[in-house]
RNA sequence: GGGAUCUUAGCUCAGCUGGGAGAGCAUCUGCCUUACAAGCAGAGGGUCACAGGUUCGAGCCCUGUAGGUCCCACCA
């Protein structure tokens, strides 16, 4: 019973139905196989809060196209999905969650929250994995991985503890970015600047003694509070006179001194500033070198402490606007300017961050970003594009050492204990220490740990290290990390010196790193401005193999990409292109059987196509190998569509038509058609995994399935430069007749006679040996291949290929102006590459300089050019008779 | 202030190591030709931002200019 494909390919019904054949007979699985070797890509771990977005579908889209390539190339190719327990934004969802039930965090209590963190994780949190499988993502699902699992907890403890023994993670109170809505610390890459309107309070300080005072200009009035000295520089010469005095604090009287330090810009303002070590980083630093007081003048919500009852409780921005009255009725403000200024947000939740001083754990980078530097220099690791590089290398030579702690209940535990009894610090794996001084019971940090602490271990936390797992062997390091040029500092570097450090190699050879996803007109898609567009919404309308061949079609690597229907619809109508191409082959086909003809059986055209999908096999994989996924792509859609459908489908029909009368040669076509088709589903199956295994498994019955079958291979014999030359000669034909007969308005439904004259032997043959192939494409009544023009009619149409002048005798429909104009149209183009060509080849500097090759080239153009000069110049006379 | 990147057809973008400017969409013309109107056959449209330089030869390499985007730093 022959096989069927329905008319319009619809995504819907089969893309389910193949997910599932594919998970159920486990193809996704990867074993440790020591007869191939392994190709390993581990995925971003989506935050278990997420929802799928276009970010997502790109980043997966990319990876799934790079492992189900390399899993039909014959790698044992794994791809290991996960989750991140995302600290912040899932504790954030709970704390929103329980206050409906007005609950707290506070009121529930440490581990009733985090048992209510677990329930959502466990109902909520495998969302996202459900949204991955739609757009096909070919993971290893029995592998997937949670960054709070067991395994990954030790990792962590691990890397913690090693850390710490080395001295590279320390506890230090220093002054940190804190978010009073996320009630957290924050890493310094977490901090987002924007610029915003301010104003400049200009203020005056007096000194106590009554000799004089200090005009100094401030964007925070409400710090004032915490002011405990006033800087300026040591050589300036305005305020020499005033260094080591004493200054009346306005509003709080408090007594400050002025102090000379080299931070102090004499240029700006009035080269004076106010130093509030407490609640800005720079102040800190003076702080630290004058010895100064650090005075907390705000509390974990960022309002004003109770040691300032006038304004205890009000909020930074309140209490701003009391002070400056309070300061305007002191008469200690000069005046009020406009000012613009870089404010540091929170990248979580937007609030302006709030530099503070507090006790918190850091990473000391230094020594660890030396070698994370070293190892891309050294091309350990390789990113893609290549420029990325300097990205990576900015961020680690300017890093500063990195706050790992947050204020949060939800993420690893700092596994370090305290003895309140003596003070004593244990950092250990044990989970109720005692005290190694004094033998009581320990009280653990409170702290957790920055979500990417447990990102940066993912490439081999989620293989089983710290154990010397099997897996942990056989793949890692890790073949190609997949991200945006966002993550860089977030989590390529830290898992570059992570994976050094800790495992003693890096963590992937190559870094493939990709841009935005935008809307149409560019912007940043995001959830304020409401111009996301929903990729489930994308694959319900056009499929998944649409979006995914949209995300890859015209894009470069690193580059952002604009996403519009219009573009999805694009890639849709080429799905259904290949629908019908392989819809059109199994019609005709019916209860055939195909046998293999031997090559010399072939048509010139089988030959040609085969040359033609055999060089495109080469440059695919080629393409590939070098991340070139846009411009394969770009191929795969040419090949399919202009030369196997428009040309080659064409050439065959009548073989096809005819095949009561001639088994043999329609069989040959048959087999060319399904072997050009089937290989070219491979190629395009990594791009459009569901399509082609639907056509794949209704068109052959030898493979279950074509995401386990081999990768086209390059074969030297297939390579055919005599067809490919017969059939550009038969396309260059169609093309001349369809064009003039275009220009000179002939119904397509009218049919003429051909005549093709050449005095070239060869074209000749193939022209006259091929008829039956091209015939019905330049709706020719009969071809005539003839050495000579006599007795063709006067008033035929002639169009002028290199190789040949071609008439049609269109008797009544000729219109002698217009084919002048057409032929003088030619000759002009003709006497443009004639100039050039010539202009080349009279040049003695390129002559003498330019390669062989390249003039024996411009050599051959010049002749076509002249012989095709001349037929024009002989029509044109024609005409003038 | 430092750095990266971009500027190619009306729009969105490709263009790999320098060797006669491409695609999709849009536009125009003609076709329901028995796989596909989500289609077929044709056509128009670009001093590749600008100015220099290197080269026999530059969209591609170098320098500068202008404009856009992004990242970093930041002066209170």
């Amino acid at each position: 019973m022959a096989k069927e494909l329905e008319k319009n390919y619809n995504p819907a019904d089969i893309e389910q139905r193949t997910y599932e054949k594919w998970l159920n007979n486990k193809y996704f699985h990867a074993n440790i196989n020591k007869n191939k070797k392994p190709f390993t890509i581990v995925m971003p771990p989506p935050n278990i809060t997420g929802q799928l977005h276009m970010g997502h579908a790109l980043d997966n889209t990319l990876q799934d196209i790079l492992i189900r390539f390399k899993r039909m190339q014959g790698y044992e190719a794994l791809w290991l999905p996960g989750t991140d327990h995302a600290s912040i934004a899932t504790e954030a969802k709970v704390v929103e969650a329980i206050k409906k039930e007005g609950l707290t965090k506070e009121k529930l209590g440490r581990e009733k929250f985090l048992d209510r963190v677990w329930d959502w994780k466990r109902q909520y949190g495998g969302h996202i994995v459900e949204q991955l499988k739609k757009i096909g993502s070919s993971c290893d699902w029995d592998r997937e991985r949670f960054t709070m699992d067991e395994g990954c907890n030790k990792a962590v403890k691990e890397v913690f503890i090693k850390l710490y023994n080395k001295k590279l993670i320390y506890r230090g109170e220093r002054i940190i970015n804190w978010c009073p809505t996320c009630l957290t610390s924050i890493s310094d890459a977490e901090v987002e600047y924007e610029e915003q309107a301010g104003h400049f309070w200009h203020l005056r300080y007096k000194a106590v003694d009554g000799t004089g005072y200090i005009d100094l200009a401030t964007t925070r009035p409400e710090t004032l509070l915490g002011d405990t000295a006033v800087a300026v520089n040591p050589n300036d010469e305005r305020y020499k006179h005033m260094i080591g005095k004493m200054l009346d604090l306005p509003i709080v009287h408090r007594q400050i001194p002025v102090i000379e330090d080299d931070y102090v810009d004499m240029e700006f303002g009035t080269g004076v500033v106010k130093i509030t070590p407490a609640h800005d980083p720079n102040d800190f630093e003076v702080g630290l070198r004058h010895n100064l007081e650090i005075i907390n003048v705000l509390t974990d919500d960022a309002k004003i402490t109770e040691d300032y009852p006038k304004y205890a409780g009000m909020d930074r921005y309140e209490a701003r606007k009391a002070i400056v009255a309070d300061l305007e009725a002191e008469g200690a403000l000069l005046k009020i300017e406009e000012h613009s200024h870089n404010v540091g947000t929170c990248y979580r939740c937007g609030t302006t961050v709030e530099p503070r001083v507090s006790k918190q754990w850091f990473v000391a980078m230094k020594e660890l970003a030396e070698p994370a530097i070293d190892a891309v220099k050294k091309g350990d690791t390789k990113f893609v594009p290549s420029h990325f590089e300097k990205t990576y290398f900015h961020w680690l030579e300017n890093i500063r050492d990195w706050c790992i702690s947050r204020q949060l209940w939800w993420g690893h535990r700092i596994p370090a204990f305290y003895c309140d009894g003596c003070g004593e610090l244990v950092v250990t794996k044990e989970d109720n220490p005692v005290c190694p001084k004094c033998g009581k019971p320990m009280r653990q940090d409170p702290d957790t740990l920055d979500t990417w602490f447990s990102s940066a271990l993912w490439p081999f936390s989620t293989l089983g290290w710290p154990e010397k797992t099997p897996e942990m062997d056989y793949f890692y390091p890790t073949s190609t990390l997949v991200t945006g040029y966002d993550i860089i500092p977030f989590w390529v570097m830290r898992m570059m010196f992570s994976g050094i450090e800790q495992t003693g190699s890096v963590p992937f050879d190559t870094v493939l790193i990709h841009g935005l996803v935008r809307d149409s007109q560019g912007r940043k898609m995001s959830k304020s401005l409401g111009n996301g567009i929903d990729p489930l919404e994308i694959i319900e309308k056009y499929g998944a193999d649409a979006l995914r061949f949209t995300l890859v079609t015209g894009n470069a690597p690193g580059n952002d990409m604009r996403f519009y229907n219009e573009r999805v619809e694009a890639s849709r109508n080429f799905a259904n292109k290949v629908w019908n191409a392989s819809r059109f082959i199994l019609m005709h086909l019916g209860d055939n059987k195909i046998t293999e003809p031997s090559y010399d059986e072939l048509y010139p055209v089988d030959k040609w196509i085969l040359s033609k999908v055999n060089t495109l096999v080469r440059e695919i994989t080629e393409n590939m190998e070098k991340y070139e996924l846009g411009i394969a792509v770009q191929k795969i859609n040419d090949f399919v569509w202009t030369e196997f459908c428009d040309w080659y489908i064409e050439f065959v029909k009548p073989r096809l038509f005819n095949k009561e009368n001639d088994v043999k040669a329609a069989n040959t076509a048959f087999w060319t058609l399904k072997t050009v088709l089937i290989t070219s589903l491979k190629l395009l199956h990594p791009y459009m995994p569901f399509i082609t295994e639907e056509i794949f498994c209704t068109i052959q019955s030898d493979e279950p399935s074509i995401m386990i079958s081999s990768w086209p291979e390059y074969k030297e014999e297939w390579n055919n430069e005599k067809a490919e030359k017969q059939a550009e000669l038969m396309k260059s034909v169609t093309r001349a007749v369809r064009n003039t007969r275009t220009s000179m308005n002939v119904a397509p439904s009218r049919k003429s006679k051909v005549y093709i004259v050449t005095d070239d032997k060869e074209t000749i043959d193939i022209l006259e040996s091929l008829k039956d192939l091209y015939m019905h494409l330049i709706s020719a009544s009969e071809v005539d291949v003839r050495t000579d023009r006599n007795d063709i009619e006067n008033n035929a149409v002639s169009a002028v290929i290199d190789k040949a002048t071609i008439y049609m005798p269109l008797e009544d429909l000729v219109d002698f102006e217009k084919e002048r104009e057409r032929l003088l149209g030619e000759k002009k183009r003709l006497e443009g590459e004639l100039k050039r060509v010539n202009g080349m080849l009279q040049n003695e500097k390129f002559m003498s300089k330019a390669p062989e090759k390249k003039i024996a080239e411009e050599k051959e153009k010049l002749n076509k050019y002249q012989i095709m000069m001349s037929k024009v110049e002989e029509e044109l006379k024609k005409l003038d008779i």
